[in-house]
DNA sequence: GCAGGGCGTTAAGGAACCGTCAAGGATCGG
DNA sequence: CCGATCCTTGACGGTTCCTTAACGCCCTGC
């Protein structure tokens, strides 16, 4: 059964998505905001989310980028805005579909038919990884020294979308090219100095001996490859 | 680089879109009508399609349905029309998007990143083999010693790419002709030295006696062949 | 037996790639 | 407005990889 998680602050809303989507047999947990839409999804994680960017409390556009941290279930947004830059921001912050209200209930189900349609959730995504003596994990962007408990290092948010595309492909080799791609997007896949520079910025805060690295290597002329 | 294929029939619409795409280095394609952008799709297949509704001849949802049969590519359709029903027609026949005319260029690009941000890549067959005490992975790139697990062999990318074409024909004769077409591409097909060299290098590496090797063999005259 | 072609092996030069450092610009918050 | 942080960009030295040439071996046909 398709599980979809609707996020809204309103209760009509709320209600009138909720027996639209059971009616088609999808099972459907709900959320008033977006806390609490973050705690669900890490419970019980959604095969797609719809999610009303007009909640009280966090951004919605900060609740697309922490479920894009460790998720990669489809996010449809609702917003009474139908400005170009809250839509340019809603997307690249990771969501997948926008639209905006008022809007036809039919076409709001076409348009999570077409999202639900590909391939569904791919490999299971590591939430987490051990380098040197480092736990990072991707649900809440910590790293903490193993045995303490301090958060003693801080990456910066280029570092974590790097570290994101490597752990979440564990044992396998990423291509220079793709890891571009994803965090810069098209057009940077020549920029390969990027990756050099950063490389050795994250190997400097996380493995025990930078100069020869554990878990982040380098394959010569192939890419980068994180081994656990 | 990502190619994107646009089909529309007014030319100011096409040229405008070309000009905001290429701007952001993407590779772009044009076709005036869906016979011709399936022509072109077939002919060269693209990361990504923008699709008209409004076109001359055959109707834009068939086009969808026309390329669904055979890509995953993503398409957003552009539209004049705003009913429901359109849009619904449209998902449903396999498309990913829907926008409807006038929009903004940024809010399209947007859209696209976002389409184009999915898992990306159908990864091409890839498998594995074993040669001497080695297990050889296409898919992760690694070579780990049968028994131990620590991956003490590295192989270069030309190695790699070698090792793909002679394992994706397992038992079957491999000319040396097709392995210099489809590692260094056209134009070197008499550089049989390569591969005395590169054959000798994977051999030592992989073979347990590499003067004698048990699963890269060589046909005198004909090529090499990959014997499980 | 001998010449010749195809193949395996090795080594060296040059190109491409990678790690490192540092400086300049962009952005954000105070 | 200023400082801090982060991103971008260029340059340099070291390493790896690709290319090329040379040499020896084996097999074949004469």
């Amino acid at each position: 059964m398709t599980r979809v998680l609707i996020v809204d602050d309103e209760p009509q809303m709320l209600r009138a998505l909720q027996i639209n989507l059971q009616a088609r047999q999808y099972t459907v947990a709900t959320a008033p905001d977006g806390t609490r839409a973050l705690d669900d999804a890490a419970r019980t994680p959604p095969d797609a989310v719809i999610l009303d960017l007009g909640l009280p409390g966090i951004d919605g556009v900060d609740v697309i980028r922490a479920l894009r941290v460790w998720s990669t279930a489809p996010v449809i947004v609702l917003s009474g805005r139908s400005d170009a830059a809250d839509k340019i921001a809603a997307l690249d912050a990771g969501a997948d579909d926008y639209v905006t209200k008022p809007f036809s209930m039919s076409e709001l189900l076409a348009r999570l038919r077409a999202v639900l349609r590909r391939p569904a959730t791919e490999e299971p995504i590591a939430g987490s990884a051990v380098i040197g003596d480092h736990l990072v994990d991707l649900t809440s962007c910590t790293v903490r020294r193993i045995g303490a408990g301090e958060p003693a290092v801080r990456l910066t948010p280029t570092e974590w979308r790097i570290l994101t595309v490597l752990i979440q492909h564990p044992g396998r080799l990423v291509t220079g090219r793709h890891i571009l791609l994803s965090v810069w997007g098209p057009g940077h896949e020549r920029k390969t100095n990027y990756l050099r520079v950063y490389l050795a910025g994250i190997r400097r805060k996380l493995e025990r001996d930078p100069a020869h690295p554990r878990h982040l290597l380098t394959e010569p002329g192939m890419g980068y490859r994180f081994e656990p």
